[in-house]
RNA sequence: GUGGCCAUGGUGAAGCGGUUAACACAUACGACUGUGACUCGUACAUGCGAGGGUUCAAAUCCCUCUGGCCACCCCA
């Protein structure tokens, strides 16, 4: 094997890039009906904004970036997920100086420093939208539907919302130090991760999949009756929208997230098909990130949705577009017939496919057969010289005359049903 | 970072110590001299992830490495 790529680097591959661009062509057209609008930002930014965002004790900043110093003695970093590097940006342009409610999504590839697995990957793609400075439940309920509304769009129903508030920095403090205590009396029945995790992010116990763990924190006190007047107020009419709209949905109170800047709201799209990958997309309310970075007290929600997973879902559709009309021809002359035509056509928007090699009239007919064209035509001398030639429907083999000119052909391939 | 399983051509694979690495699909060309799909024929791994070792003999046994998959961890 000479050379290949770096491991969790993959190579996306004609195969299988018409369903990519089905997944963003939908979430382009399903975003931006809702007034969301896209932003580019850069691959690499400075270390510091990631510990700063994501928060320094998380895994992510922990262990799994991929951080180097580059020729200035710069500490940088490739991203390992999207809203940091867009805060950044909303803050660095004073976006907010306009208009502080901005909706913005994103795509493209993130970075993070894991052992590859199904729907997981070290380069790994992701879809987000984000909407500033809206404290109000109806932008976390537009988020919400909007994600939904993606899921249909791209005709999956399996992945299921789930949602929960995680609270706000007045209450949160408290429900961690009422969970602490309780965790403290069930010690003997963690295992040696949540053991970790008790000192580390009691939170997470309570997602271990370990049984006895599941059952020690079965009584454990949840978040949600630990909200303070306003988180719960919040989330009650985050829930009331939802059921306004009829998008089905259900309370997740151990739903937790590994990124430190979530406040209140926070959701994931769940799924029984990709194993332990169950997340598709994630996101959830973080109304602390854009003072925290520097900028003015702005609040902020989104998510993001895993490309490869969302498209690991929908591997059972059939993406290829095929040509229109495959042109076979004979003899030296009639290729420049040929190739004029073809040319014509294409300027009129026809998709034609012709013999590029000067091979056997049978080689050219398994390649339109191949190629899965709708029509093909053979050009000859009598069709070169009379203006006219057969076209053949592959699918049935049935033959119609007509006129080499773009005008008879488009009226050939419309009064066809494709 | 931890653990389990696996590595034969473009693909799916047979082979389980002994001359030319089975079969199927895919691909290329042809039988069909102006027409695909069906049928038939021909071609297509000096090579069995890489490197060592055992043996008269290794894809087949042993070791190391590398890679893949899956699970844990974590996460989209």
């Amino acid at each position: 094997m000479a050379l290949t790529a770096v491991k969790g680097f993959n190579d996306i591959l004609p195969v299988e890039s018409g369903r990519w661009h089905f997944i963003e062509q939908t979430a382009r057209k399903v975003f931006e009906l809702n007034g969301f609008e896209e932003i580019r930002v850069p691959v690499l930014e400075k270390t510091e904004l990631f510990s700063r965002s994501i928060g320094d004790a998380t895994d992510i900043v922990e262990k799994e970036m991929y951080t180097f110093t580059d020729k200035g003695e710069n500490s940088i970093t490739l991203r390992p997920e999207g809203t940091a590097g867009v805060m950044r940006a909303f803050i660095e342009h004073k976006l907010y100086a306009q208009d502080p409610i901005a909706k913005l999504y994103y795509m493209g590839p993130m970075f993070r420093y894991e052992r590859p697995q199904k729907g997981r990957y070290r380069q790994f793609h992701q879809i987000g939208a984000e909407i500033t400075g809206v404290t109000d439940p109806l932008a976390d309920a537009q988020v919400l539907n909007m994600l939904t509304a993606f899921f249909r769009e791209i005709g999956l129903t399996e992945p299921t919302l789930q949602i929960n508030s995680l609270g706000c920095p007045e209450c949160r403090p408290e429900y961690r130090v009422s969970l602490r205590s309780f965790l403290e009396e069930k010690m003997g029945q963690l295992c040696d991760d949540c053991r970790r995790r008790f000192a580390a992010n009691p939170l997470r116990t309570l997602d271990c999949k370990v049984p006895g763990c599941a059952e020690a924190t079965a009584g454990a006190p949840s978040v949600l009756d630990h909200l303070c007047g306003g988180c719960n107020d919040h989330f009650a009419t985050v829930r009331r929208y939802l059921d306004l709209s009829a998008t089905p949905y259900s309370i997740n109170s151990r739903m937790v997230r590994g990124l430190d800047y979530y406040t209140r709201t926070t959701f994931e799209m769940v799924t029984m098909l990709l194993g332990s990958q169950s997340a598709v997309a994630a996101g959830g309310r973080y109304d602390g990130l854009i003072a925290q970075l520097g900028g003015p007290a702005i609040p902020g929600i989104g998510f993001a949705m895993g490309l490869e997973r969302v498209a690991l879902l929908l591997t059972n559709q059939d993406f290829a577009s095929r040509p229109d009309l495959f042109i076979a021809t004979m003899g030296e002359g009639e290729r420049d017939v040929a190739f004029s035509l073809m040319d014509a056509l294409l300027k009129s928007g026809i998709r034609v496919e012709m013999d590029y090699e000067g091979k056997s009239l049978k080689s050219q007919m398994r390649r339109a057969d191949k190629l899965k064209a709708y029509y093909s035509v053979v050009i000859g001398g009598n069709e070169a010289s009379s203006g006219k030639a057969a076209f053949k429907r592959m699918a049935d083999g049935f033959q119609t005359e007509a006129l080499l000119t773009v005008a008879a052909i488009q009226v050939l391939l419309n009064t066809t049903e494709q």
